[in-house]
DNA sequence: CACACATATTAGAATGCTCTAATATGATAG
DNA sequence: CTATCATATTAGAGCATTCTAATATGTGTG
């Protein structure tokens, strides 16, 4: 249950999701990834290692360059899964407050 | 994107993972999901106000009980395939440091 | 070697989330 | 209509996450 909590993070901020996206159909550099995401070059390699190490991103190094790719087709799934359900209740989770305390 | 980013944290606390888990095969009362699940009346029903609100659960009242129960299928599919992911990253995601900053 | 570029790391400030404790609301039974 | 049970709401303290700014590490090039 801790781990799934853990896995789940992953997914549940705008930059990861944006950083998942930008690699969905092919690797890329960090470089790349900073020009198609919002945010600093360091909070972004910051939330490239929090993919990684929740096990949702896999890196390659090649000379000065490193690439990154989404890990495996589940990973590929469930990102295409998320934006099935969205289309569905797209209406009432624009009205969640979000914030629950 | 804003809105795919809520849906996701909809998922992504324990407290309301185990809500979910709960209520995956039957509607139950707030009491019964109180009884199932960690952590006082208060905050469950502040999770269970914030599942409503994005969407994932749906609530309707009985004298003097509220039944909560899962939306749909997508949301029920989706609970399963986390756990299909799971266990194919699992040994990753429990190495992750899970905090970036 | 020295420099430039790509990426990673760190500390700590800023922000956001979740819990507790107390109280409120709404429903039914007596 | 009062008491009781079920659930919801609120404020604010406590805690966790994320950002910024600065610096470090590693790699290739002249």
């Amino acid at each position: 249950m801790d781990t799934k909590v853990k896995l789940i993070h992953g997914f549940s901020h705008k930059i990861r999701l944006q950083i998942l996206e930008s690699i969905m159909n092919e690797e890329k550099t960090v470089s790349q990834i900073v020009d198609d995401v919002e945010g600093s070059q360091s909070s972004i390699s910051q939330h490239l290692a929090c993919l990684r190490g929740c096990g949702l991103i896999l890196s390659r190094q090649e000379g000065k360059y490193v690439y990154y790719r989404i890990r495996n087709d589940q990973v590929h799934n469930i990102l295409t899964i998320f934006d099935d359900l969205l289309t569905e209740v797209q209406t009432e989770v624009e009205t969640c407050e979000h914030y629950i305390g």
